[in-house]
DNA sequence: AAAGGATATA
């Protein structure tokens, strides 16, 4: 035992603490001690003493709740104090049961009468109800606010409203809230609430930005944003979450940029939330300026910030850079080991994708079902059919994980592609859950590539089926048709897309220059040198036709003579990127290039040539994987 | 002697 600790007399008195010991206790173990001592001297009966264990135990950063709950429980007559701790500790905790142990134990401390809930009680309580969405709960407690007087408590009404949001009933917390903006208009508020009155309570506007985000109602969110008479940085955080979670990168990117013009400096969680847009649009300058950021400013790259920030390198096509962050995080979660797998294997790299798997085993972490997908569409994108079958079935028998959708798509696409198609075809006749278009998409995907016209016709009927406003399915028919040339076939299918009105989704690619995003269509022309792009293209051409190259133009949509053919694969949108980017960099820098689609037979084979002709590193990322093309031939060995 | 808002992975 550690006798500085539990010898109160060698100590200096602390200031903030009749206790000190308590104070400067290190760990849990170390608390143990002291409280021990405490009982055995009977000083545990002072419940100021009593109170700083269960503080100790139930808040520090050393928390151990159950010990906490011990300690309240032993407790003869709890003071308002002592309620307060134990409800706020249960009420902060992960714990799925924990939120509805703090409503428990309120709704006792009610009814015991010997102590009366205060301002302090009702923000840890309504943040229970809040985490478990108990509605009827929460209505309750309001109840009770009212009934001891506390509505007017700015603490306490941010909680109530952000209860109602969590709640789901936004139109009771706007009317809260409105309330509440008069009531503070108004002055007949304490004192302490002055200061605010003349800042705009901040955070109140912040719940119910959060809550209109949270909801996807971005038009109420930004008109309550523009309208708030201040913003903080948490303001500006739940705009680029949400933004971000919806789908809204490019918004989210803007946001960042926005915020950045202003007095309001990006901290841990803007990063941590801007980063998956980035990661989306493949923006690796602005990726590495926000690592930067990060390191610079002192903000602590831990677990999850590493993760994003692996993701991000993965998918802005740094691999390299994400091995590098992942290593050096002095903590990996779950969540960081399934990005670092899934980096590898969206980079063809399977092997490794393997043996980082077999280390997160080796280091006791327990693996997801996220961490499955990776595993196995690294199986997937290098054709291991047997790994890939052996993964799957100890996931479900040996760890016990129920299959998603995805984990069934990466196996139809694994079979497929390696050639299995019946037995693919199996699987998705057999599994458990509804198969979905993604999986009858990779099986009409591996019927194209495997030249089963057959099974691909009927697949492809099942998607127009379930899917009927779809071009994917048309277009993938009409592809397979013109392979075997069977002109008359795509005509028939080019007619049906006619006649439905059913447009091919339009390719997209696109390229960061200087921080900066350039975006392309198929044919486009509207980038303000498309000239120069168009002469560069010229020439390329040229140089492709010198070496030999005769462009495949067996999948191109339309039935057009064979030099409109030609000319329409000229200027798929990666192509126009790859010439773009040509002009506008200095001789041997790698191009990255980003593609909404997959790419196409015809852009890959002239991407290899062009790493080769202009010793360039090319480095598609398409809507599935990354290839890097370099000295004429790709990482994914032609095999995607 | 104590109190409020948000965050990631296929």
């Amino acid at each position: 035992m550690n006798s500085t600790i539990c010898n109160p007399t060698t100590l200096p008195s602390h200031p903030s603490s009749l206790f000190p010991q308590i104070t400067l206790c290190k760990t849990i173990k170390d608390l143990k001690q002291v409280h021990a001592h405490l009982i055995k001297t009977s000083q545990i009966h002072d419940p100021l003493a009593a109170a700083e264990v269960l503080r100790f135990s139930a808040l520090s950063n050393h928390r151990d709740i159950e010990y906490a709950c011990k300690v309240f429980d032993q407790m003869r007559q709890p003071n308002c104090f002592s309620w307060n701790t134990i409800i706020r500790a249960l009420a902060e905790s992960n714990d799925d049961d924990k939120p509805l142990g703090a409503l428990l134990l309120f709704f006792q401390m009610v009814c015991d009468a010997t102590v009366e809930p205060n301002q302090f009680t009702f923000p840890s309580v309504l943040k229970a109800c809040a985490q478990t969405a108990r509605l009827i709960e929460g209505k309750q407690v309001h109840g009770l606010v009212v009934k001891y007087g506390l509505d007017s408590d700015e603490f306490v009404v941010s909680n109530l409203v952000r209860m109602y949001v969590m709640c789901g009933v936004m139109k009771d917390a706007h009317v809260l809230f409105l309330r509440n903006l008069i009531e503070f208009d108004k002055g007949d508020e304490v004192v302490r609430n002055n200061k605010r009155k003349e800042e705009g309570n901040v955070v109140l506007w912040n719940v119910m930005v959060d809550g209109y985000v949270r909801l996807g109602e971005f038009g109420a969110a930004r008109d309550l944003f523009d309208r708030m008479p201040q913003r903080s940085v948490v303001s500006w955080n739940a705009m680029i979450s949400g933004y971000a979670q919806h789908g809204f990168f490019k918004e989210a990117i803007e946001m960042f940029h926005e915020m950045q013009m202003g007095d309001v400096y990006p901290n841990y969680v803007t990063l941590v939330s801007v980063l998956p847009a980035i990661s989306r649009f493949g923006a690796l300058e602005l990726g590495k300026w926000v690592h930067l950021y990060a390191e610079k400013n002192g903000i602590e790259i831990d677990d999850v910030l590493g993760s994003a920030l692996v993701d991000m390198y993965s998918k802005c096509g740094s691999i390299e850079k994400a091995l590098q962050v992942f290593e050096r995080l002095p903590r990996k979660n779950a969540i960081t080991w399934s990005a670092i797998i899934g980096g590898l294997a969206m980079h063809g790299r399977a092997n490794d994708a393997l043996d980082y798997f077999s280390s997160m085993e080796r280091a006791g972490v327990t693996p997801s079902d996220v961490t499955y997908i990776g595993v196995l569409s690294a199986c997937s994108h290098a054709g291991l059919v047997d790994e890939g079958r052996s993964f799957f079935s100890h996931m479900v028998k040996v760890v016990g994980l129920e299959p998603r959708i995805e984990h069934y798509g990466c196996m139809v696409d694994l079979l497929g592609r390696a050639g299995h198609l019946e037995e693919a075809e199996e699987l998705i006749l057999n599994m458990p859950i509804k198969p979905d278009d993604v999986i009858w998409k990779a099986l009409l995907g591996a019927c194209k590539m495997r030249g089963n016209i057959e099974m691909g016709k009927r697949v492809a009927e099942v998607l127009m089926d379930m899917v009927p406003r779809d071009s994917g399915s048309y277009v993938a028919l009409s592809n397979m048709y013109a392979s075997s040339r069977n002109w008359e076939a795509v005509a028939e299918v080019r007619l049906m897309m006619k006649e439905m009105d059913i447009r091919k989704d339009p390719g997209c690619s696109w390229i960061e220059l200087d921080g900066e995003i350039h975006e392309f269509l198929v044919d486009d022309d509207s980038h303000c040198r498309a000239k120069e792009i168009h002469s560069m293209w010229e020439e390329i051409a040229n140089q492709l036709r010198l070496i030999g190259y005769k462009p495949d133009t067996s999948q191109v949509l339309l039935n057009l003579d064979e030099e409109e053919k030609e000319s329409a694969l000229h200027y798929h949108s990666e192509k126009i990127a790859v010439a773009f980017g040509l002009i506008s960099t200095s001789p041997h820098t790698p191009l990255q290039i980003v593609k909404n689609l997959r790419i196409c037979e015809d852009c890959h084979s002239s991407m290899k040539l062009i790493s080769k002709i202009y010793k360039r590193k090319i480095i598609v990322r398409d809507r599935k994987r990354f290839h890097h093309f370099e000295h004429g031939s790709c990482s994914c060995k032609d095999y995607w």
